[in-house]
DNA sequence: TGCCAGGCCCTCTTTAGGGCCTT
């Protein structure tokens, strides 16, 4: 596959178009098959944390009040992404906060997303769920530090989405599995799974 | 302090409802 960066927010909420804002960001550059690049920071967006996500991802107020601007450290991570085509676990979410972190700092943020959990939907149908946490226990992959914390949990989204590229590439006999056969992969209904693989297949289907 | 969303999928569907997943 060519390469991708794959990103994960920490944030405040759950939605921004609610007031909530991103607390951590990290983004990951992949390329021929594992991490080369990481970019990493917390950032202060001005506003307090709710102890339920204090809990969950250890992140707390006084960890926000000491770190750089979030103005700063999205120009940074957009800086860092450049054109590169991006992924996310549950991408929906992913891609409001990146839109909206980046729409205050005046950026252009419409971009391609792949979702990571689509992709595992179709791809381990029999996972007992589609959770991050539980797809990496499953898959067996790499431990990379503490869940719920972003560079913890990039770096996990990018470690699936390799497993999901081999697996794909054993299940449907490819040479290579594009991004843009995991898009459609991603939107493909599941009787229509191997006829989407197909399509990119040099090797013929037995 | 407490509360808040929404895109996607599945099915007992499509003139809809409910669960999943992210923080």
């Amino acid at each position: 596959m060519e390469p991708v960066v794959v990103i994960d927010f920490e944030t405040t909420g759950l939605s921004p178009d609610h007031g909530a804002r991103a607390t951590e960001i990290a983004a990951v550059l992949v390329r021929n098959g594992q991490v080369v690049d990481r970019y990493q920071s917390l950032m202060n967006a001005g506003q307090r944390i709710p102890p339920f996500i204090q809990s969950l991802t250890g992140i707390t107020n006084s960890m926000i009040r000491t770190a750089p601007p979030a103005a700063q450290v999205m120009a940074e991570v957009a800086d860092f992404v450049g054109d590169y085509p991006l992924v996310a676990h549950n991408a929906s979410f992913d891609r409001k906060f990146w839109q909206a972190e980046l729409a205050r700092i005046g950026y252009q943020a419409q971009r391609t997303f792949v979702c990571s959990m689509l992709v595992a939907r179709r791809v381990l149908p029999g996972a007992p769920n589609h959770k991050l946490g539980t797809l990496a226990t499953y898959a067996r992959l790499p431990a990379t530090g503490r869940h719920h914390r972003a560079l913890a949990d990039a770096e996990m989204a990018a470690h699936l989405t390799l497993f999901l590229e081999r697996r794909l590439a054993e299940q449907f006999r490819l040479g290579a599995v594009s991004y843009e056969l995991l898009q459609r992969i991603q939107r493909a209904s599941r009787s229509r799974l191997s006829e989407c693989a197909q399509e990119y297949s040099p090797v013929p289907q037995r």
